[in-house]
DNA sequence: AAGGCTAGCAACCGCACCAGA
DNA sequence: CTCTGGTGCGGTTGCTAGCCT
Protein backbone atom coordinates (compact mmCIF):
# COMPACT_ATOMS: atom_id res chain seq x y z
CA UNK A 1 0.00 0.00 0.00
CA UNK A 2 1.23 3.31 1.39
CA UNK A 3 0.37 6.62 0.44
CA UNK A 4 0.08 8.12 -3.44
CA UNK A 5 2.98 10.15 -4.55
CA UNK A 6 2.63 13.98 -4.39
CA UNK A 7 3.34 13.73 -8.23
CA UNK A 8 3.96 11.42 -11.41
CA UNK A 9 7.58 11.00 -10.62
CA UNK A 10 7.99 9.75 -13.85
CA UNK A 11 6.97 12.53 -16.30
CA UNK A 12 8.18 15.37 -13.93
CA UNK A 13 11.21 17.08 -14.31
CA UNK A 14 14.07 16.49 -12.15
CA UNK A 15 17.15 17.81 -11.59
CA UNK A 16 19.32 21.30 -11.91
CA UNK A 17 16.83 23.91 -12.35
CA UNK A 18 16.91 26.21 -15.75
CA UNK A 19 16.88 29.76 -15.29
CA UNK A 20 13.81 29.93 -17.22
CA UNK A 21 11.82 28.09 -14.76
CA UNK A 22 13.33 29.96 -11.76
CA UNK A 23 12.21 33.24 -13.77
CA UNK A 24 8.73 31.17 -13.68
CA UNK A 25 8.96 30.85 -9.98
CA UNK A 26 10.02 33.94 -9.37
CA UNK A 27 7.57 36.15 -11.18
CA UNK A 28 4.61 33.80 -9.92
CA UNK A 29 5.58 34.37 -6.14
CA UNK A 30 6.01 37.99 -6.90
CA UNK A 31 2.28 38.40 -8.13
CA UNK A 32 0.73 36.17 -6.10
CA UNK A 33 2.92 35.37 -3.08
CA UNK A 34 3.89 31.63 -1.92
CA UNK A 35 1.46 29.28 -2.46
CA UNK A 36 -1.06 27.72 -0.10
CA UNK A 37 -0.73 24.86 -2.46
CA UNK A 38 2.45 23.54 -3.50
CA UNK A 39 1.68 20.61 -4.79
CA UNK A 40 -0.75 22.12 -7.57
CA UNK A 41 0.98 25.12 -8.38
CA UNK A 42 3.81 23.70 -10.76
CA UNK A 43 0.26 22.71 -13.25
CA UNK A 44 -0.93 25.98 -12.60
CA UNK A 45 2.17 28.38 -14.27
CA UNK A 46 3.03 25.63 -16.50
CA UNK A 47 6.04 24.16 -14.78
CA UNK A 48 6.87 20.68 -15.63
CA UNK A 49 8.04 19.66 -11.61
CA UNK A 50 7.29 18.19 -8.68
CA UNK A 51 5.31 20.89 -6.10
CA UNK A 52 7.72 19.55 -3.50
CA UNK A 53 10.21 20.50 -5.80
CA UNK A 54 9.04 24.08 -6.70
CA UNK A 55 9.06 24.29 -2.49
CA UNK A 56 12.18 23.54 -1.89
CA UNK A 57 14.20 25.55 -4.91
CA UNK A 58 11.92 28.49 -3.24
CA UNK A 59 12.78 28.24 -0.27
CA UNK A 60 16.58 27.20 -0.78
CA UNK A 61 17.35 29.54 -3.70
CA UNK A 62 15.30 32.02 -5.18
CA UNK A 63 13.50 33.56 -1.61
CA UNK A 64 14.80 36.64 -1.31
CA UNK A 65 17.68 37.70 1.06
CA UNK A 66 19.34 34.18 0.77
CA UNK A 67 22.93 33.91 1.48
CA UNK A 68 25.16 31.37 0.40
CA UNK A 69 28.37 30.48 1.57
CA UNK A 70 31.10 32.70 3.33
CA UNK A 71 29.82 31.26 7.10
CA UNK A 72 31.38 33.29 9.60
CA UNK A 73 33.39 32.64 12.60
CA UNK A 74 30.22 33.80 14.15
CA UNK A 75 27.87 31.88 12.81
CA UNK A 76 30.28 29.02 12.91
CA UNK A 77 30.23 29.35 16.84
CA UNK A 78 26.74 29.63 16.66
CA UNK A 79 26.36 26.08 14.63
CA UNK A 80 27.99 24.07 16.69
CA UNK A 81 26.76 25.39 19.83
CA UNK A 82 23.38 24.89 18.48
CA UNK A 83 24.16 21.36 17.44
CA UNK A 84 25.20 20.05 20.71
CA UNK A 85 22.32 21.75 22.27
CA UNK A 86 19.77 20.51 20.12
CA UNK A 87 21.25 18.43 17.42
CA UNK A 88 20.45 17.80 13.80
CA UNK A 89 17.51 20.07 13.63
CA UNK A 90 18.61 22.07 11.15
CA UNK A 91 15.47 24.45 10.50
CA UNK A 92 15.50 25.39 14.35
CA UNK A 93 19.70 26.41 13.75
CA UNK A 94 18.81 27.89 10.63
CA UNK A 95 15.89 30.16 11.66
CA UNK A 96 18.89 31.84 14.11
CA UNK A 97 21.03 32.74 10.75
CA UNK A 98 19.39 35.15 8.93
CA UNK A 99 19.84 34.53 5.64
CA UNK A 100 20.68 30.80 6.08
CA UNK A 101 18.20 27.74 4.83
CA UNK A 102 18.30 24.76 6.68
CA UNK A 103 19.86 22.82 3.67
CA UNK A 104 22.85 25.44 3.58
CA UNK A 105 23.08 24.96 7.09
CA UNK A 106 23.18 21.06 7.29
CA UNK A 107 25.52 21.07 3.86
CA UNK A 108 28.33 23.30 5.82
CA UNK A 109 27.76 21.46 8.75
CA UNK A 110 28.55 17.87 6.67
CA UNK A 111 31.27 19.23 5.22
CA UNK A 112 33.28 21.57 7.03
CA UNK A 113 32.82 22.12 10.57
CA UNK A 114 32.21 18.24 10.93
CA UNK A 115 35.35 17.30 9.56
CA UNK A 116 36.94 19.91 11.44
CA UNK A 117 35.65 19.68 14.67
CA UNK A 118 35.24 15.93 14.87
CA UNK A 119 37.81 14.44 12.31
CA UNK A 120 36.85 11.52 9.65
CA UNK A 121 35.88 12.11 6.40
CA UNK A 122 36.16 10.81 3.63
CA UNK A 123 40.20 11.21 3.38
CA UNK A 124 42.40 12.76 5.79
CA UNK A 125 41.26 16.20 6.28
CA UNK A 126 44.23 18.94 6.27
CA UNK A 127 43.09 19.93 9.70
CA UNK A 128 42.53 23.06 11.01
CA UNK A 129 42.62 22.59 14.38
CA UNK A 130 45.89 20.54 14.58
CA UNK A 131 45.95 20.51 18.31
CA UNK A 132 42.94 17.90 17.72
CA UNK A 133 45.28 15.75 16.10
CA UNK A 134 45.07 12.69 15.50
CA UNK A 135 41.44 12.03 15.75
CA UNK A 136 40.42 9.16 17.60
CA UNK A 137 38.42 7.39 14.52
CA UNK A 138 35.30 7.10 17.16
CA UNK A 139 32.65 8.94 14.40
CA UNK A 140 33.19 8.62 10.99
CA UNK A 141 30.93 9.54 8.08
CA UNK A 142 28.65 6.64 7.21
CA UNK A 143 29.74 4.45 3.76
CA UNK A 144 27.07 7.11 2.05
CA UNK A 145 28.58 10.59 3.67
CA UNK A 146 25.70 11.24 5.89
CA UNK A 147 26.93 10.12 9.51
CA UNK A 148 23.98 11.40 11.12
CA UNK A 149 25.68 10.11 14.72
CA UNK A 150 23.53 13.04 16.43
CA UNK A 151 24.00 12.23 20.27
CA UNK A 152 26.87 10.41 20.03
CA UNK A 153 28.75 12.75 17.66
CA UNK A 154 27.72 15.41 20.05
CA UNK A 155 28.74 13.54 22.80
CA UNK A 156 32.53 13.38 21.18
CA UNK A 157 31.88 17.05 20.15
CA UNK A 158 31.24 18.12 23.49
CA UNK A 159 34.24 16.42 24.76
CA UNK A 160 36.60 17.75 22.56
CA UNK A 161 35.55 21.11 23.48
CA UNK A 162 35.76 21.10 26.89
CA UNK A 163 39.32 19.54 26.19
CA UNK A 164 40.00 22.53 24.16
CA UNK A 165 38.89 24.87 26.55
CA UNK A 166 41.54 23.26 28.98
CA UNK A 167 44.18 23.69 26.72
CA UNK A 168 43.39 27.08 25.81
CA UNK A 169 44.17 26.98 22.70
CA UNK A 170 45.11 29.92 20.73
CA UNK A 171 43.85 30.31 17.41
CA UNK A 172 40.26 28.31 18.19
CA UNK A 173 37.36 30.13 18.15
CA UNK A 174 35.67 27.86 19.69
CA UNK A 175 33.55 27.38 22.35
CA UNK A 176 33.34 27.04 26.04
CA UNK A 177 31.42 24.47 27.93
CA UNK A 178 28.30 23.47 27.26
CA UNK A 179 25.82 25.23 29.10
CA UNK A 180 25.89 27.71 30.38
CA UNK A 181 29.15 29.18 29.15
CA UNK A 182 27.93 29.81 25.32
CA UNK A 183 25.39 32.72 26.67
CA UNK A 184 29.05 34.76 26.74
CA UNK A 185 29.62 33.63 22.87
CA UNK A 186 26.24 35.21 20.85
CA UNK A 187 25.52 38.74 21.68
CA UNK A 188 21.64 39.26 22.08
CA UNK A 189 22.96 42.53 19.98
CA UNK A 190 23.80 39.68 16.89
CA UNK A 191 20.20 38.48 16.50
CA UNK A 192 19.89 35.68 18.13
CA UNK A 193 18.51 36.92 21.65
CA UNK A 194 15.01 35.45 21.23
CA UNK A 195 16.46 32.23 20.85
CA UNK A 196 18.76 32.11 23.48
CA UNK A 197 16.25 33.84 26.06
CA UNK A 198 14.18 30.25 25.28
CA UNK A 199 17.30 28.41 26.11
CA UNK A 200 17.61 30.92 29.70
CA UNK A 201 14.60 29.69 30.22
CA UNK A 202 15.17 25.95 30.34
CA UNK A 203 18.34 26.67 31.95
CA UNK A 204 16.56 28.26 34.80
CA UNK A 205 13.78 25.52 34.36
CA UNK A 206 16.81 22.40 34.50
CA UNK A 207 18.55 24.17 36.91
CA UNK A 208 22.38 25.04 37.66
CA UNK A 209 23.87 22.10 36.27
CA UNK A 210 23.66 23.98 33.13
CA UNK A 211 21.81 21.32 30.90
CA UNK A 212 18.29 20.66 29.72
CA UNK A 213 16.97 17.89 28.44
CA UNK A 214 18.63 17.29 25.39
CA UNK A 215 16.01 16.99 22.13
CA UNK A 216 14.27 19.60 23.54
CA UNK A 217 13.36 22.47 20.96
CA UNK A 218 12.35 26.28 21.33
CA UNK A 219 8.85 25.38 20.48
CA UNK A 220 9.08 22.79 23.83
CA UNK A 221 9.33 19.55 21.91
CA UNK A 222 11.15 16.66 23.16
CA UNK A 223 12.34 13.62 22.03
CA UNK A 224 10.49 10.16 22.90
CA UNK A 225 12.55 8.85 25.68
CA UNK A 226 14.62 11.60 26.01
CA UNK A 227 15.29 11.99 30.31
CA UNK A 228 12.40 9.74 30.75
CA UNK A 229 13.62 5.93 29.52
CA UNK A 230 12.69 3.51 31.77
CA UNK A 231 14.11 0.88 29.72
CA UNK A 232 17.92 1.66 29.48
CA UNK A 233 20.35 1.90 32.52
CA UNK A 234 20.39 5.23 34.08
CA UNK A 235 22.86 7.43 33.25
CA UNK A 236 25.59 7.91 35.41
CA UNK A 237 27.05 11.41 36.29
CA UNK A 238 30.51 11.40 34.48
CA UNK A 239 33.76 13.20 35.87
CA UNK A 240 36.98 12.44 34.39
CA UNK A 241 39.83 14.96 33.89
CA UNK A 242 41.76 12.32 32.10
CA UNK A 243 42.98 12.14 28.47
CA UNK A 244 40.13 13.06 25.95
CA UNK A 245 40.41 9.95 24.18
CA UNK A 246 40.27 7.95 27.48
CA UNK A 247 37.41 9.69 28.49
CA UNK A 248 35.25 9.57 24.71
CA UNK A 249 36.02 5.58 25.40
CA UNK A 250 34.51 5.62 28.74
CA UNK A 251 31.48 7.27 27.44
CA UNK A 252 30.99 4.86 24.71
CA UNK A 253 31.67 1.70 27.03
CA UNK A 254 28.64 3.16 28.81
CA UNK A 255 26.86 3.55 25.33
CA UNK A 256 27.91 -0.07 24.56
CA UNK A 257 25.95 -1.41 28.00
CA UNK A 258 23.16 -0.23 26.00
CA UNK A 259 23.99 -1.86 22.62
CA UNK A 260 23.48 -5.05 21.56
CA UNK A 261 26.83 -6.61 19.74
CA UNK A 262 27.69 -5.28 16.87
CA UNK A 263 27.01 -1.44 16.48
CA UNK A 264 29.72 -1.75 20.04
CA UNK A 265 32.12 -2.82 17.09
CA UNK A 266 31.29 0.16 14.72
CA UNK A 267 31.22 2.51 17.50
CA UNK A 268 35.43 1.77 18.10
CA UNK A 269 35.56 2.79 14.15
CA UNK A 270 37.28 -0.98 12.75
CA UNK A 271 34.04 -1.30 10.50
CA UNK A 272 33.22 1.94 9.42
CA UNK A 273 34.62 2.51 6.15
CA UNK A 274 33.69 -0.95 4.89
CA UNK A 275 30.45 -0.09 4.30
CA UNK A 276 28.56 -2.62 6.47
CA UNK A 277 28.30 0.52 9.25
CA UNK A 278 24.27 0.11 9.09
CA UNK A 279 22.39 2.96 10.60
CA UNK A 280 23.67 5.08 12.97
CA UNK A 281 20.17 6.11 14.05
CA UNK A 282 21.06 3.58 16.69
CA UNK A 283 22.93 5.99 18.37
CA UNK A 284 20.57 8.54 18.67
CA UNK A 285 18.85 5.97 20.79
CA UNK A 286 17.05 7.28 24.18
CA UNK A 287 19.68 5.42 25.93
CA UNK A 288 22.73 7.29 23.83
CA UNK A 289 21.43 10.22 24.65
CA UNK A 290 20.73 9.74 28.15
CA UNK A 291 24.46 8.35 28.62
CA UNK A 292 25.02 11.96 26.91
CA UNK A 293 23.24 13.96 29.36
CA UNK A 294 24.85 12.21 32.29
CA UNK A 295 27.44 13.63 31.06
CA UNK A 296 26.92 16.93 30.52
CA UNK A 297 25.04 17.42 33.71
CA UNK A 298 28.26 15.87 35.42
CA UNK A 299 30.55 18.50 33.63
CA UNK A 300 28.12 21.34 34.70
CA UNK A 301 28.59 20.64 38.21
C1' DA B 1 47.94 15.47 -19.92
C1' DA B 2 44.92 12.34 -18.01
C1' DG B 3 42.62 9.75 -14.74
C1' DG B 4 41.20 9.27 -9.98
C1' DC B 5 39.60 11.20 -5.90
C1' DT B 6 37.38 14.44 -2.88
C1' DA B 7 34.81 18.55 -1.36
C1' DG B 8 31.01 21.24 -1.98
C1' DC B 9 26.47 21.91 -3.06
C1' DA B 10 21.89 21.45 -5.24
C1' DA B 11 18.26 18.58 -5.37
C1' DC B 12 15.61 14.44 -4.36
C1' DC B 13 13.51 10.98 -1.24
C1' DG B 14 10.71 9.46 2.18
C1' DC B 15 8.88 9.81 6.71
C1' DA B 16 6.41 12.40 10.35
C1' DC B 17 3.29 15.74 11.58
C1' DC B 18 -0.80 18.31 11.23
C1' DA B 19 -5.09 20.22 9.73
C1' DG B 20 -9.29 19.67 7.52
C1' DA B 21 -12.94 16.79 5.68
C1' DC C 1 -12.43 9.15 15.41
C1' DT C 2 -10.41 8.11 11.09
C1' DC C 3 -8.71 9.16 6.74
C1' DT C 4 -6.48 11.98 3.38
C1' DG C 5 -3.54 15.27 1.48
C1' DG C 6 -0.21 19.09 2.12
C1' DT C 7 3.78 20.61 4.36
C1' DG C 8 8.09 20.43 6.93
C1' DC C 9 12.18 18.37 7.67
C1' DG C 10 16.31 15.35 8.03
C1' DG C 11 18.91 12.19 5.46
C1' DT C 12 20.83 10.86 1.19
C1' DT C 13 22.23 11.03 -3.57
C1' DG C 14 24.24 12.78 -7.71
C1' DC C 15 26.73 16.16 -10.23
C1' DT C 16 30.62 19.19 -10.94
C1' DA C 17 34.84 21.62 -10.18
C1' DG C 18 39.23 21.40 -8.49
C1' DC C 19 43.14 19.11 -6.67
C1' DC C 20 46.44 15.41 -6.61
C1' DT C 21 49.29 11.80 -8.41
Amino acid sequence: MGRAPCCDKASVKKGPWAAEEDDVLRAYVADHGTPGNWIALPRKIGLNRCGKSCRLRWLNYLRPNIRHGGFTDEEDRLICSLYVSVGSRWSTIAAQLPGRTDNDVKNYWNTKLKRRLLGGGRRPIRYALPHLQPQPRLLLASPTGGGASTALERMQLSVQRRHVGLQDTPGLPLYGNLWPAQQSVLSPAAGYSGFWSHIQDHQRTWGSGGTMPLSTSPTGETAVGVGSSSSTPAASSVTFDGDMEDEIEMLLQQIGCLEEEGSGQLIAGEAADDGSAGSWSSCSTPGVDSVFQGYVQGQGQ
